[in-house]
DNA sequence: TTGACACATGCCGATATGGACATATATTTG
DNA sequence: CAAATATATGTCCATATCGGCATGTGTCAA
């Protein structure tokens, strides 16, 4: 039997899959910036959010299992630290889109006067 | 009865809710990187991606809904392009945590060795 | 008008999600 | 040892998701 009969269910991807699943979540989102620069513990965390406790442990897990998030065990609290590198192939993406959402309205309507005039150039091809 | 209750169970953020769930769906990110500097239509990308033209459509639908897409009429064909705005945020989100990718070696390990420091003074806890 | 083509959408099914709540585990304090 | 504190995890629930497949709608050409 062929792998993809395993894996035909896939109803949509983890949010451990990757950075961009995971930061997909506003509150996670949240969380790492709260992360920047210092660690925080769960409750710390917890309250910033106004949100419960197994909440933001939950989502912790999640940062974790991606690995943007380190822990380092500290008596009963669990330091939260940041690991910012797995988001730097979610900037590379992104990047690479700058010069499009950069375009200026003349390069836009220049853009959009070319397609007219293919249009009708074209006239009714096919 | 309070607006919670009714959005007690958001199970999770629909993907046409922002940039960021749309994005997160690996086809949909091949999609916009297809439709880099000129329109495709729905076969065309279907072909490209190697995927069938209903879930092409609804990988699209996203898109448009989110306003990463637009789509303009030409006979029986959609031509879909990009508007690559509202990945903006997204960048000015991610932008915000280059400093800490980029974290030379040295204070990397400068901060490690902190850790070991610590752990240590703290003898075998635990 | 009819058939061919391009696309959108509806239905079904299995799944993982995020939230609330309760509880388990581990650590510190008295 | 017991109580208090910090955190992780399990269960329950309603939902949206993505995939396949079938079908509906609209356009073009003969």
């Amino acid at each position: 039997m062929p792998i993809w009969t395993y894996i035909w269910f896939m109803a949509r991807a983890a949010t451990t899959s990757d950075a961009f699943n995971a930061v997909a979540e506003p509150q996670r989102r949240r969380i790492l910036v709260l992360l920047k620069g210092h660690e925080r513990s769960v409750n710390e965390l917890a309250r910033a959010l106004r949100i419960t406790q197994p909440r933001t442990s939950k989502h912790l897990r999640v940062l974790r299992e991606v690995g943007l998030v380190r822990v380092r065990e500290a008596g009963q609290q669990r330091l939260y630290g940041l690991d910012a590198r797995g988001l730097e192939p979610m900037h590379e993406w992104v990047i690479g889109f700058e010069q499009y959402w950069n375009e200026n309205f003349d390069r836009l309507n220049e853009y959009v006067k070319k397609l007219q005039q293919k249009e009708h150039a074209d006239g009714k091809r096919r």
